[in-house]
DNA sequence: CGAGATTTGTGCGTATGTATT
DNA sequence: AAATACATACGCACAAATCTC
């Protein structure tokens, strides 16, 4: 049973003990989370409040949920390497909307813009590519 | 008065509504939204349909939270720029609550991670830094 | 193919706590 | 002190997606 604390409210606690499940390795990337009402049961706690602990850890990026079948650990994608042309620009956000759809970007997940000298912009899912900065 | 929609939940609905609002202009970085209670009794809706339209905005970074005052129509800060040592390796994430914590980096707003050739560790709030690209 | 169980999504209501004005 | 506004937590009901048999 988790109780309010004067440091962290129920739902926090739980969300933390749940990224250490994770972290842990505890529980591996394709491995389903407790479901909300084993969580409820478990704690003692609302349904809300086990959805608000689960939404954390989606707004992380570290979980992905399927409608239906629950709440998954993110494997993490193969990491792909970018290198902008000279005299580019490059910001980091969250994608919007039509982004997120349009690219596949996961919740909890940012983008990468690089804005190319003529002004062309390109986005990339930040789980996906990283950039090298040239050894020279 | 917002009704569900095959395409499109309350919440989603209000939340565009908002975003657009904002996007327009008619609402100004540093003005606040209508309070949870007018949007209640503006479109007819739950407190938790509101709040939950609110937190779309909230993960999407364009609003901030002042408790007890209201949703304020974040600002744009001032950007600085950064050029990371060559050879480094950039990412991007979405932080963890301590960096948040730390670093003093809104809701929903990501994390450029730089990683030098020696393998030192430098994060940076996304909504701050860019990196330029030396023109060479 | 369908039926039912499981699981998350959405929406509503209530109550109380905390921070600001 | 009082009013305002968001935060947290509980409850209920039904919808939609997925999976199993």
């Amino acid at each position: 049973m988790i109780t309010p604390q004067p440091g962290g409210a129920v739902y926090r606690q739980l969300a933390e003990l749940l990224r250490q499940e994770i972290l842990s390795g505890r529980l591996q990337p394709g491995q389903k989370l407790p479901s909300e009402t084993t969580l409820v049961q478990r704690y003692g706690i609302a349904r809300e409040t086990a959805r608000r602990a689960v939404a954390v850890l989606r707004a992380e990026g570290i979980v992905g949920v399927v409608r239906g079948h629950g709440v998954v650990v993110r494997e993490q994608p193969t990491i792909q390497d970018l290198t902008p042309t000279s005299g580019s620009t490059i910001t980091a956000r969250m994608p919007t909307a039509d982004e997120r759809a349009e690219l596949e970007v996961p919740e909890g997940v940012p983008v990468i813009a690089v804005v190319a000298p003529d002004g062309g912009v390109e986005v990339y899912p930040a789980h996906r590519w990283r950039l090298r900065w040239p050894s020279s």
